[in-house]
DNA sequence: AAATCGGGGCA
DNA sequence: TGCCCAGATTT
């Protein structure tokens, strides 16, 4: 075995995170923790683990849901698509292989949702398929270990990464040399003011023997924002309101919001009340109240939301349509910024 | 190869 | 603010 395995795995053996799918060996928790983590942080998503494998004990559980339910539940971890190609796979399970999980890298990679980072964790940490899981930490700590100054943004490099971890990667304990190394990357070798003297393959570690650390890995990637101004009705009629479906190939998809009228320059109160009166309201002197709330920023990765709720109450049918009345707005998965507005709004 | 898809934590 | 997080899919 090579020194820096066998360091490695030693590490690993008294400093590993205790997380709760580490407890027992299920393929379905194994695969539901890797599908919630992916560019998410474990404090995140360690509240949604434990919702799911409550709610669904098996996979079968999982795939007998309503889409809606599994949205639902995955309110506020973002990445929506996530949700919905669990919910895929999870029915082809069901409808193949009479439930069975798939077993192998090659096999596990065909279901929606799952790429070659999911495919390995899985296949090695579930099944002890020797073959390695490259996430965002192991790039990191195999860009420094060998010094790679090539962008690991870029898929050559990914693969380099992957032929080099090759030579690597325990053939008895493939599962706990991915894991280990994640680990590494989380506990020790962060982006930023990495634990050298406490990295159990600092000597080995190139970037470390020269100190450069710091300048490693290099990135390439430029996240460009766009701005983005949203303006969501309220509207109050006989303790109802509206709320519609996302459908668009936008962000959000599936999730319900309010009507909204969307625009890229920011509008005047006079422009966003003409809509308003043109779109929903039949009889404008019976409503009795319009408030706007203060705008709220939301800051995504790729974009910036401003966001503004118009409040529009009344006792009388003012409001042209009400295509899907509902009353209980808890029910419908929605946005954090919308789900921010009803939870402060007191008014459901 | 580049763009898109959420949300939160941290320096 | 910019960067990163147990990435995958579409363009």
């Amino acid at each position: 075995m090579m020194k820096m395995t066998n360091n490695l795995l030693l590490w690993y053996n008294s400093n590993a995170r205790d997380l709760p799918w580490r407890q027992n060996p299920n393929p379905f928790y194994i695969y539901l923790s890797e599908i919630i983590l992916q560019q998410t942080r474990i404090e995140q998503g360690l509240a949604y683990y434990h919702r799911f494998i409550e709610r669904f004990p098996t996979i079968t559980d999982l795939a007998n849901a309503e889409q809606e339910e599994v949205l639902k539940l995955w309110q506020g971890l973002g990445y929506y698509s996530r949700a919905r190609n669990l919910f895929k796979a999870a029915q082809i399970i069901r409808d193949s292989n009479r439930g069975t999980f798939p077993t192998t890298y090659k096999a596990l990679l065909k279901l929606p949702g799952v790429g070659p980072y999911t495919a390995a964790a899985i296949a090695s940490t579930a099944f002890g398929e020797v073959v390695p899981a490259v996430d965002g930490n192991v790039k990191r700590v195999v860009a420094r270990f060998f010094s790679l100054t090539d962008s690991i943004d870029d898929t050559a490099t990914i693969r380099q990464i992957s032929t080099l971890l090759d030579q690597y990667i325990s053939k008895k304990e493939p599962g706990n040399f991915n894991q280990a190394m994640m680990d590494l990357g989380a506990l020790i070798c962060k982006p930023r003011n990495p634990l050298c003297s406490e990295c159990p393959i600092a000597e080995q570690c190139i970037a470390h023997k020269e100190n450069r650390t710091s300048e490693l890995p290099v990135r390439t990637k430029k996240t460009k924002v766009r701005n983005r101004f949203f303006y969501y009705f309220v509207l109050i009629q006989n303790n109802h309101t509206v709320l519609n479906e996302r459908t668009d190939k936008d962000i959000w998809q599936g999730l319900y919001e309010f009507p909204l009228l969307e625009s890229e320059m920011q509008l005047t109160e006079e422009q966003v009340i003409n809509y308003l009166k043109k779109h929903y309201l039949n009889d404008q002197k019976k409503v009795s109240t319009i408030s706007f709330t203060a705008p709220v920023k939301h800051i995504l990765s790729h974009q910036i939301i401003m966001a503004q709720f118009i409040i529009v109450k009344s006792a009388s049918n003012f409001v042209i349509s009400l295509p899907t009345p509902l009353q209980d707005v808890s029910k419908y998965p929605v946005s954090r910024l919308v789900d921010r507005f009803i939870q402060s709004s007191g008014l459901f």
